[in-house]
DNA sequence: GTACGCCTTCCAGTGCACTGGAAGGTCAAG
DNA sequence: CTTGACCTTCCAGTGCACTGGAAGGCGTAC
C-alpha cells in the first residue's frame, strides 16, 4: 500500500503521515524498488491506534510513549490507565475554564446588546469589555 | 512608572509587557533620559484591559484590533458586540466537543480499570484504545 | 570600587500539530 | 512523447502567546 492509499484509507494526509514518521511516531516503512514507501496492514493499524488515541485527547508524544512501551513488549495498560486518569482531570478543568469564560462572554454580550454606542464614554477603551475578568 | 513596577502592579511579566508592545498590541511608551519604558496610568488601564478582554477569551489580535479602533476615536461597540457573539459559538462548539471526549474517555478509563494486564492481548496494541475514536 | 538589581536590545526557542511549496523522480494512459 | 497523477526530499512557515538567554548600560548601597 503506497502514502496515498494510506492517506484515503485512514483520511490522514500523506503529508501528515510522512511528518508522524519523522518525529518518530510512526516506524519507518519499507521501500518498493523505486523509493515509495510501502505500507502493510500494521501500518494502518497504528494509524487508526493513532487516531484513537488523538480523539481520547492524548497527544503525539504521549502516544509515541505508548507505541514506545508496547513496541518493547510490556503492556501499556497501566500507562495508559494513568494517561486517561490525568486527562479526565485536565478536561474537566478545561470544561470549568471554559463554562466560567462563557458566562463572562453571556454576561457581556447582555450588556453589549442592551448598549447605544452613544453612550460610550470617551475615557475608557470600552466599556463592554471593562467589565469583562 | 517603569516597567517592572507596571508589571508588579499588573501581575503581567515585564518580558511580556514589551512582547505587547512589539507586536503593536501596546503603543510605544515615553522614554526616562537613560532610555527605560516610563509608563503612565493609561498603559496599566491599557494592560488591565488586555488581561480583561483575555479573560473573555479574545485573541490578542482581537484585542488589537478593538484597541485600533477606540484609537482612531470610534467606539468598538459594535464590533465587540461580534466578536462576543462569535466567541460565544465557538466557546459552545468547544465545550461540546470536550464533552464528547469526557464522555469517550470516562468509557476508557472505566475499561481500563476493570482490565487485568495479563489479559492484554498480543496482536493489538493496546486494548484499552482500539476502542476509542 | 564593586556588587546587585534593574533596565536595554536582539536573537532564538518553546509547544503543538501540522502545512506549504519547490524541485525533481516514476509510472500509466492517450 | 507528453500529460497528469503520484511519489520523493528538504526547507520553511503557520498560529498563538510567550519565554530564555546573552551582552551590556544604569543606579544605588555598602
Amino acid at each position: 500500500m503506497k502514502i496515498g492509499e494510506l492517506a484515503e484509507t485512514s483520511g490522514v494526509p500523506a503529508k501528515t503521515i510522512r511528518y508522524y514518521e519523522e518525529i518518530g511516531l510512526l516506524p519507518p516503512p519499507e521501500r518498493e524498488a523505486n523509493g515509495y514507501r510501502s505500507y502493510d496492514r500494521d501500518a494502518l493499524q497504528r494509524l487508526r491506534f493513532v487516531q484513537h488515541a488523538q480523539a481520547a485527547g492524548l497527544t503525539l508524544r504521549e502516544i509515541s510513549q505508548v507505541l514506545a512501551i508496547r513496541s518493547e513488549g510490556r503492556a501499556p495498560c497501566v500507562h495508559v490507565r494513568d494517561l486517561l486518569h490525568r486527562h479526565l482531570v485536565q478536561i474537566d478543568e478545561r470544561l470549568a475554564e471554559l463554562r466560567a469564560t462563557k458566562r463572562e462572554l453571556q454576561s457581556l454580550a447582555r450588556h453589549a446588546d442592551a448598549l447605544d454606542p452613544a453612550d460610550c464614554p470617551e475615557d475608557v477603551i470600552c466599556s463592554i469589555l471593562v467589565r469583562a475578568g
